[in-house]
DNA sequence: GCGAAGGGGTTTTACGTATAACTACCGCCG
DNA sequence: CGGCGGTAGTTATACGTAAAACCCCTTCGC
């Protein structure tokens, strides 16, 4: 067996490195942090590199995270990870950061909806900054007065104020360093063009002759819901369209059950049902067959989002196509252009109209 | 507006709020720690707490980690994210985390199957201990080597040599080390009864009174899967049975695609298609319908997993229920026992057979 | 022949925390 | 009255890194 010298492994420093290479802890800080132009010589570079790499040596983290201020790591906050869109807004948002040496810790709301005290508890690690879906409710509170950089995802970009649009000024003086905290944090805005997407889908409905809507939106009091509610109502020509709305919770059985509801006390049934999400739509497919009713024979469906669930269904739903991961990764970007000073502009990011075997012409009465 | 004394804002220290309490560094550090049992004072102790929360003080993490050479951070390594399950894995280890104030990162595969040179680069911060799926083959040759306490999710419970079962010793001395090395990281395992899931739904189907299965296996080449492939063939009573494998990849379009293959070349038809997990089903419900088969009158289907798809499509599957967030927990306590000194048993959580719309009795020839 | 300019490093310091080691004071017992 | 133990702190140090400040030697311009 090889010399047991030293027992007890402990990671080595980058003081170790500088006595393999024969060189002064300060040398290898240098050239590891390749900023040795025309102070080391490329000799001595090369003699720290290989002593680097042949004791394995890392760079502590904490250690430089406590040197240099920052801590390269950004704090993600969504609803629920368990919902697809977020996953792959997590994706996206990761393969920026990594490109920038960035890493990124998550903060969903443990149980869907939890209050949960301190979003900063659960992220041991210190952060540079945070990325937040509005409809993460459960954190907004908590992140204000934080002066981090904020990047706010699917939220209204006229509202600077961003986390929590709440209360007035307070009773103490509060509200002037208040304002001046929420100024501070520059908040940027990266948001789906929702109201086009609402557009296109009430076109194709329109083109194919359908006149009377019902709207299944999600029981969520947030920016991009009432944003979809908004463009639908507007998009629809009053007088000869109808347009009914109901609200249900964001899973299969909640859409299911608010829809079977609808249809069975309903006065003269709708030929489209539009919904906020595909997982609405699927519940919706569900209730109609329930009903009777056959998709997209007698009454057309449509969904938002196209998930994986989009395709898996029978009939496959036509939705709304939202680049998830781009999401992340301009969130992430519009951080990162944050943390370098520069005041990026909102993003609305272009969505598309998937046209699937949910939606087809109106019977004939 | 208020004076603008100290125009810039940095984070209060322990030595501010010393300062602030009258107090020097080491007593805010004592009392903040809870360390302060008969050598402070409870009037200075309070004194000192005001002063923190009046300041808004919060530990530097950086720092802390660097004193105490922890960072009470786990890495999971999962596949995707956009895998169901694996969020919802996620959600039970940040849970238990939470609880022990632990944080977790997440190192999934950004593509789903990258090779991604260096997780821990990824991870920022640094590590106190890894939970690794068996299905995250993408960074399984990484971890090796890593001292770090490991806990495998879902892998052969019989290999201790945990990342890799690849290759022997190798040609120089650092087969002694390697084997000392995996001998130091107490590898725990926290495994699900998916031999026992795979029994339930043999043992089922047999009871409806079907014969001739049909497997649609995961291509993915990991210990859980072939052990739901041999408790399959185990349970089947030969002879009296026929039992056929197709694979096909984790996604709804490869499984449809895979299963029309297997039935229009196919001998005799299966009258049931057990898959290795339901999106596999969703995708055969597909297939099935596409050549004119009803499920479950013509031919049964079931999944594994019970992932929200279950319930989502039209029948609705019959499939094997899996703790997802109890894993999570699981992995998360165990590796919390494994960093407080103890070596945790290996554990394998129950599942349990749902019946659903999928299966029924096979059709009378 | 001498000051200036660099090349090639080294020494030193600071980041914020946790804790070991030390000190000062007081009451009390022998 | 000297010492001892307990109380209530303080001072000093270490963690590993990055970078500012310094230092010495050689070369070069004039």
């Amino acid at each position: 067996m090889p010399t047991p010298a030293h027992p007890a492994r402990t990671a080595p420093t980058s003081r170790d490195v500088a006595r393999a290479a024969g060189v002064s802890q300060a040398t290898v800080s240098l050239v590891l942090g390749d900023k040795w132009q025309g102070r080391v010589s490329p000799r001595t570079a090369a003699l720290v590199r290989g002593a680097a790499d042949d004791l394995g040596y890392r760079p502590n983290q904490a250690a430089r995270s406590l040197r240099l201020g920052n801590t390269r790591t950004a704090l993600l906050v969504v609803p629920a990870l368990t919902n697809e869109f977020f996953a792959r807004v997590y994706t996206g948002a990761a393969a920026t950061a990594a490109e920038h040496g960035f890493g990124v810790v998550l903060y969903p709301s443990p149980d869907g909806t939890g209050p949960a005290r301190d979003p900063f508890a659960s992220a041991r690690t210190a952060l540079d900054g945070v990325i937040a879906s509005s409809m993460a409710t459960h954190a907004l509170g908590a992140l204000r007065g934080t002066g981090l950089p904020l990047v706010m995802l699917d939220s209204d970009p006229t509202d600077t104020h961003d986390p929590a649009d709440t209360t007035g000024p307070d009773a103490d003086g509060t509200d002037a360093t208040a304002t001046h905290a929420t100024g501070r944090h520059a908040a940027a805005h990266v948001n789906l063009a929702v109201a086009d997407g609402m557009h296109q889908v009430a076109h194709h409905l329109l083109g194919l002759g359908h006149r009377r809507f019902l709207h299944l939106a999600s029981a969520v009091d947030t920016w991009t819901f009432h944003a979809r509610a908004r463009a639908l109502a507007e998009t629809l020509p009053p007088g000869t369209t109808t347009l009914h709305t109901v609200h249900s919770a964001l899973d299969v059985h909640s859409a299911r059950t608010a829809l079977e509801n609808a249809l069975t006390t309903g006065t003269d049934r709708p030929t489209a049902v539009i919904c906020d999400d595909d997982v609405l739509a699927a519940g919706a497919c569900k209730a109609l067959r329930r009903l009777g009713l056959r998709v997209p024979d007698d009454i057309s469906v449509t969904g938002f989002d196209d998930l994986a669930l989009a395709t898996a269904v029978e009939p496959e739903l036509t939705t709304v196509r939202l680049p998830a991961e781009q999401v992340g990764r301009s969130g992430m970007a519009a951080l990162l252009a944050v943390l370098e000073g520069h005041t990026p502009d909102n993003t609305e990011l272009p969505v598309e109209l998937v046209t699937r075997g949910s939606t087809a012409a109106p019977a004939k009465p």
